[in-house]
DNA sequence: CAACGTGC
């Protein structure tokens, strides 16, 4: 019998534990993020216990359902074995009660509490299985009225579950997975939403974007015209292709031409001024904002203006106690200077003392020009002044908290934030206590406690961050920002350092080079021709401390590999040299480059004990890099070490292969089911190298990087080399990523934002003084 | 095409 391709849950290709719940520990409302004790009732997993902790974005559960989790065994740090639930799927009502229940709620119309009893005494507890195999059933059913029975019977089939969603989705081209995703978001009304409602699904389904959502639509004999097609695609435009390009709104002529072009089918086109009509209407529904020509997401905006109105609420409250005398201040930084037996450049001095006497204040300068000295300067010099311990011992179990925070958007900035000052430092998702969905549990409400906070890497946080961090500040705190405006922007949306510092009356300290002497090293000069978009005439002339190896092709490949093997012949090692690439894939990618680049690093010797990972194989001596955050550990993503042991699951009482990292003091035993916290790290990504510096850095640039190739991106990788840069390929493509910074530039509102509230603010203490008079 | 953080 010719049978539909069709996709089985229960095909062996997919893990999975069925189970009822037994307690929910943990469930957040806003991210529906879940951890629950689950008795499992079967599972086609190696487990053999009767009770199992799952952890998933699940909906608020049931005792009464039968579950089926999807999944896989994770090994938290703290919690043990836990199965992490990717999908999930409701099994029937399993309870009588249940039953009852799930056939009067409104899915069944026409059927109460009477007739589903009714039913369900007739058919027994699953009654729906019965009825679903075998409908005919329904009209057996004594005292069931005709009408009652359609109705149950169209019901039933309706939300027959995911066979139905696949149903649906399945002239559009959408794969199981998807129809899954989507009937694990809606449930029984995933069905009533494809047909309904399908651009729903952009917004709640990743993976579904304007157009796959429109071919549905379009299924639908939705018209090309239609005010819901072209609101959703105002929505897509400005949340999906918008905030990935980092942009906080969209010029509506941008907005406008966009969506048209989003709109276009063949001959049928949507008129800009029809679109422009729909966002007029969703400006008066306050779902958009218009402001000044340009077009936002509310949630963007007004994280712009809280921010905004923030800083300068900060900075009006300018504290007579930050008034210290300059000449106490060159005192005590005298007498600093002393104890640490250090000198700090002018400079520095000046920051130090700007930031001991602002609310407010932006700390730059780019990579060496000492950020980290003055942030322990200012440290120190404000426990200095102020008479305050830096001991955190001093606060444990007193009532006044430890009043200097230290935070970056990052765990390894924050890890080394905590190593260069003594001091704690935390992620700033932590010091807000993160609650998933962009809540925290810090807010205007609840806010921090804390007297002086410093903020490292700021040019990695965007605006959405920026504003909870904001909204979470005591009136009564010090607050200074660091970052290097030219390295790589935010993931997400804004560029919020940039706007700060190019704000005029925002207190601002550029620290300018001192360290590495900027006349002898032709890596800053190049550096800072860089910033200004050009590129040094001698770029290809070997100079003291950095060379350019122009080839193309296949040829940049095999220069990489000469060049490390150049080096390995003089003594360095995989520890003095670091590779770092654009991406991935491709000819000269990262994988490509980690795989030659550990035969020459770190060759296989006979009978060498190794460990295989997909197509990689792991050992002693290999340079790897972390992926993921493990607090627990002191390991952070980004974070770079050796593998000091391969231990075979024989060889241990778990029973499963092992490998030992070291990362600099530190050792850190990963389990085969967490060998992807790390990867192979002789070649890493320019994005990962962000926040780390390397004696010798080699750089492949090549015009198949095109897409990647970023003045910021090429300015970041250069300027990780303490000692040495080797640049290896095509200097038409070094050009091309100079040249190339305005793609990259961001729309932001915000500096008119602080512009903005900070006159409205002088507005409103004329209007006090005014009325005083 | 690459990239951050996180809940018991």
């Amino acid at each position: 019998m010719a049978q539909q391709p069709s996709f089985h849950l229960d095909d062996d290709t997919s893990r999975y534990i069925k189970g009822t719940l037994i307690a929910t520990v943990y469930h957040q409302t806003e991210s529906l993020y879940t951890v629950a004790r689950i008795r499992v009732k079967a599972t086609n997993e190696n487990y053999n216990e009767k009770e199992v902790m799952i952890t998933g974005i699940l909906p608020p559960l049931r005792e009464d359902e039968l579950y089926l989790f999807y999944g896989k065994f994770k090994d938290h740090p703290k919690y043990g074995k836990q199965y992490e639930v990717e999908l999930f799927k409701k099994e029937m009502p399993q309870s009588k009660e249940a039953m009852i229940q799930y056939l009067s709620s409104d899915l069944f119309k026409g059927i109460g509490k009477k007739t589903a009893e009714h039913i369900v005494d007739v058919m027994g507890n699953d009654a729906i299985t019965k009825l679903l195999e075998a409908p005919e059933y329904i009209s057996q059913i004594p005292k069931l009225t005709e009408e009652q029975a359609k109705n149950l019977h169209g019901a039933l089939l309706e939300n027959r579950g995911l066979d139905q969603v696949m149903m649906a989705v399945q002239p559009y081209g959408l794969g199981p997975q998807l129809a899954m995703k989507i009937f694990q978001t809606y449930q029984d009304e995933a069905v009533t939403v494809i047909k309904n409602e399908p651009y729903r699904l952009i917004e709640d389904v990743p993976g579904i974007g304007f157009h796959r959502a429109d071919e549905i639509a379009k299924g639908n004999g939705m018209q090309v015209n239609h005010p819901e097609r072209i609101q959703a695609a105002c929505l897509f435009l400005l949340r999906d292709q918008g905030t990935d390009l980092g942009h906080s709104y969209l010029p509506m002529e941008d907005l406008l031409e966009g969506v048209r072009k989003l709109l276009a089918d063949g001959k049928d086109t949507v008129d800009e001024m029809s679109i422009f009509r729909e966002v007029q209407d969703m400006e008066t529904e306050k779902r958009l904002i218009i402001k000044e020509k340009v077009v936002y997401l509310p949630s963007l905006y007004f994280a712009e203006r809280g921010f905004a109105q923030k800083m300068n609420t900060l900075l009006q409250n300018q504290k007579s106690d930050y008034d210290l005398p300059d000449e106490k201040l060159e005192d005590e930084l005298s007498a600093l200077e002393k104890r640490l037996n250090m000198n700090y450049a002018k400079s520095q001095r000046e920051a130090i003392k700007k930031a001991l006497t602002s609310s407010l204040m932006v700390l730059t300068g780019g990579p060496g020009t000492g950020k980290t000295t003055v942030i322990k300067g200012i440290v120190e010099l404000y426990s200095e002044i102020h008479g305050i311990s830096l001991n955190p011992e001093d606060y444990r179990g007193k009532k006044e908290p430890f009043p200097v925070l230290l935070v970056a958007p990052t765990g390894r900035a924050a890890k080394r934030m905590t190593e260069s000052t003594g001091i704690p430092a935390h992620t700033i998702h932590r010091l807000l206590g993160w609650k998933g969905g962009g809540h925290f549990e810090k807010n205007e409400d609840e806010p921090i406690e804390g007297k002086l906070l410093i903020v490292d890497e700021m040019s990695m946080v965007d605006i959405w961050l920026a504003y909870s961090l904001s909204k979470a500040l005591p009136e009564q705190i010090q607050i200074i920002f660091v970052g290097d405006e030219d390295q790589l922007p935010s993931v997400g949306p804004g560029q919020v350092l940039k706007d700060l510092l190019q704000t005029e009356h925002i207190p601002q300290t550029r620290l300018i080079d001192i360290y590495r002497q900027s006349e002898g090293s032709s890596i800053i000069r190049l550096a800072h021709e860089m910033k200004n978009g050009q590129v040094p005439e001698d770029l290809l002339i070997p100079q003291n401390d950095r060379r350019f190896f122009p080839c193309s092709g296949e040829h940049v490949f095999q220069a990489i590999l000469q060049v490390c093997e150049n080096a390995i012949k003089k003594g360095y090692t995989s520890r003095d040299i670091q590779v770092l690439a654009p991406m991935y894939k491709g000819p000269v990618g990262i994988d490509r480059l980690n795989v030659e680049l550990q035969r020459l690093f770190n060759p296989e010797k006979q009978k060498q004990r190794q460990l295989q990972v997909a197509n990689v194989f792991y050992r002693k001596g290999d340079k790897v890099l972390q992926l993921v955050n493990q607090p627990e550990d002191q390991v952070f993503n980004g974070d770079i070490g050796e593998i000091v042991a391969v231990i075979y699951a024989r060889e241990n009482t778990e029973k499963e292969d092992q490998i030992v990292i070291s990362f600099d003091e530190i050792e850190v035993t990963y389990k085969r089911s967490e060998f992807h916290h790390f990867t192979h790290a002789f070649c890493c990504s320019i994005h990962k190298s962000q926040g780390s510096e390397y004696p010798i850095v080699v750089l492949p640039v090549v015009k198949s990087f095109y897409r990647m190739l970023k003045r910021n991106l090429l300015y970041t990788a250069i300027t990780r080399s303490k000692e040495y840069l080797i640049l290896c390929g095509e200097q038409e493509a070094f050009n091309w990523a100079v040249q190339r910074s305005d793609e990259t530039e961001r729309y932001s509102g915000l500096k008119l934002r602080l512009e903005e509230t900070w006159l409205e603010k002088d507005n409103t203490n004329d209007t006090l003084l005014n009325e005083t008079n």
